[in-house]
DNA sequence: CGGACAAGCTGA
DNA sequence: CAGCTTGTCCGG
């Protein structure tokens, strides 16, 4: 007697589960077939991977059963199937995309087999130096932590260490630990191991995983094949990297949230930043003491340039000049890239335009370029004659030049994903190309290749540079006041990351804001080294104008989109949602009720064809 | 998704 | 009306 079961194919688009008979050659062979176990089928004349779903399956009547082809490997464990389907329904996707994640990119035959389940004593040293907040955030010291089953938010400085959190985890037992880089990961696992853990590093090390008594990963690692979990650790759990940008738009600290819940494990959600979409699911927040929150930030220079005529557009105040001139490594920050179009006489004022077409000339070493006819000449103003001229809304090539006569040494340009470029005369120094992430861990003493140099690039820099004495944002503003809804929390995580360049408060690093909002709550909450008055009335703001997390929103496109949305206008609970557009073939669904927006998009049944739906997604 | 099959379009 | 395109359906 044959058994049947359920197979869902690896082929998002189809999204259904088939029946398939198992051979008793293949029940028998060397990877056990379990739910989740990967086979191939044939479905349609097309040879197919999949997931076993369902063991015992029943038999649908008045067809002949195919047979599985064969047996792949071992696939995620049930727990982790159940998971991919309640994410497949928060983020409005399909569960082959979740299992996909869910599943080893190299076949694996089996599994170690697993190590004693009981705690290392590697930490019996340590427990001294635990500092009370970690103690806390896993329950002694507050009395309803955990009980509910929702997480605990922990909230401590850029610069504080993660370790006494993470030692505390694993004295619970099993533990996952996200971090949103790689290199954070690989750290952590070096320094685990070296405490003598048995560490898997999701996925990479996706059969490990199933075994080890930590669980470190990025993103993906939400989905490692650990069994029951004792604790999960979210660091820094703000991070936008743990979102993902293409749909469905699944984010895995909230994946790592639910896989506590239903392992009832102690869920942390830690960081310099507690999210409003974390806040929003919190049993309690616990801080670090105030003062070692304070030394866990650098000091912040606000450069107030409201009295600095716009119109000149220069970009430099006087303490950035100040801070240029000085010997220490100057890490600055200017999200534009490129260089301006635009040059204002220094002395009158007037913008430099072509005699002919009336456009705005472009200023290269002292001469001027015509945008149409290319013709160049020296830089002289037509109006009072005087020959100096300043960028407006430059650039980071623009400043880079300028920049490296101000400081009267190189200057390193970087920009984008690509490696540190010297440009001009400036020779990078090879420090440049060791920054491995976001968060090298302050600290440390400047490494001795690393002399004193100058960087200036966008956003990127901060991922670069592994270590600064300053970090200097040229225009604050601009992330201040970005039309997007997240824009302060994007501008505080920039704070944080470079308050990681620069190191803790006693050390002698600072960053330094040119703006014209000095009393902005975002500067005055990394000032002050609590964004908690901050953090308290975004919620509210958010709540007030119906954005996430109060609201919850789905933007729906594609070619099927226009049938999907009509389908979900005819549902039960049409009247629940708000359906606005389209806009750009795009279609804003909100709802206050995440569940009854969700349910809704889950009912509605999807025509054939592309269909893009995008659940609160990081840019709306 | 991609194969099958049906219905629509075209040209000698 | 064969031969081809385009659309809809469905898979075990």
């Amino acid at each position: 007697m044959q058994r049947a079961m359920q197979v869902l194919v690896d082929e998002p688009a189809i999204d259904r589960e088939f029946t398939y008979l198992l051979p008793p050659e293949l029940a028998s062979g060397r990877v056990p077939v379990t739910v989740g176990t990967i086979v191939r089928v044939v479905l349609n004349r097309r040879r197919l991977r999949g997931w076993v779903t369902e063991l015992d399956a029943p038999v649908p009547s008045g067809r002949e059963l195919a047979s599985i082809s064969s047996v792949v490997g071992v696939g995620p464990p049930l727990h982790v199937v159940e998971l991919a389907r309640w994410a497949a329904w928060r983020w409005a996707g399909t569960r082959a995309h979740f299992l996909r994640t869910a599943s080893p990119d190299r076949v694996v035959g089996g599994l170690p087999v697993a190590r004693s389940a009981s705690p290392p004593n590697a930490f019996a040293r340590e427990s001294a130096d635990i500092p009370g907040w970690a103690r806390a955030a896993f329950g002694a010291a507050v009395p309803s932590a955990g009980s509910d089953g929702l997480p605990t938010v922990v909230r401590l400085g850029p610069c504080a260490d993660e370790w006494p959190l993470v030692v505390e985890a694993l004295r619970r037992g099993r533990s996952l630990v996200l971090v949103p880089t790689a290199a954070w990961a690989a750290r952590l696992v070096g320094r685990l191991r070296q405490a003598g853990v048995p560490t898997a590093f999701a996925p990479r090390d996706w059969a490990g995983a199933a075994s080890a008594h930590a669980v470190v990963g990025t993103r993906a690692g939400a989905w490692a094949p650990c069994g029951r979990l004792d604790a999960v650790v979210v660091l820094d759990e703000h991070d936008e990297a743990y979102q993902s940008e293409a749909a469905p738009t699944w984010n895995a600290r909230d994946v790592a949230v639910e896989r506590a819940r239903r392992d009832g494990a102690r869920c942390l959600l830690a960081g310099p930043m507690p999210s409003p979409d974390a806040l929003s699911s919190v049993s309690s927040v616990i801080t670090a003491a105030k003062a070692d929150e304070r030394e866990a930030w650098p000091r912040l220079q606000i450069a107030d340039r409201r009295q600095d005529d716009p119109a000149t557009g220069e970009w430099c105040g006087e303490a950035l000049a100040e801070l240029l001139r000085s010997d220490g490594t100057v890490v600055c920050v200017l999200n534009r890239t490129g260089r301006a179009r635009l040059a204002y006489c220094a002395s009158c004022g007037e913008l430099a335009r072509s005699r002919t077409s009336g456009r705005a000339l472009r200023l290269e070493k002292q001469q001027f370029t015509d945008p149409d006819s290319g013709d160049v000449r020296p830089a002289v103003c037509e109006f009072c004659g005087a020959t100096k001229f300043r960028r407006a809304r430059v650039g980071v090539k623009g400043v880079a030049e300028e920049m490296e006569r101000l400081a009267r040494r190189p200057v390193t340009q970087v920009v984008g994903g690509a490696s540190p470029d010297a440009t001009g005369a400036s020779t990078g120094p090879a420090a440049a190309d060791a920054g491995a992430g976001a968060s090298s861990r302050r600290r440390l003493p400047r490494p001795q290749a690393m002399r004193p140099a100058l960087f200036i690039g966008t956003e990127a820099v901060l991922h670069r540079v592994p270590a600064a004495d300053a970090v200097a944002f040229i225009d604050f503003d601009q992330e201040l006041t970005a039309p997007r809804y997240r824009a302060g929390e994007e501008a505080f995580a920039l704070l944080v990351r470079a308050a990681r360049l620069v190191g803790p408060r006693s050390g002698r690093g600072s960053i330094l804001v040119q703006t014209r909002l000095p009393a902005h709550p975002v500067l005055t909450a990394a000032a002050e080294a609590d964004p908690s008055d901050w953090l308290r009335a975004e919620v509210e703001r958010r709540s007030a104008m119906r954005q996430p997390p109060a609201s919850t929103w789905a933007l729906v496109s594609g070619v099927a989109a226009p049938g999907y949305i009509s389908n979900l206008s005819a549902g039960p609970h049409a009247d629940a949602l708000d359906i606005a557009g389209p806009v750009d073939r795009t279609w804003r669904i909100r709802s206050d009720d995440r569940d009854v927006l969700l349910d809704a998009l889950a009912a509605a049944e999807r025509p054939s064809g592309r269909l893009r739906v995008a659940v609160d997604p990081l840019r709306a």
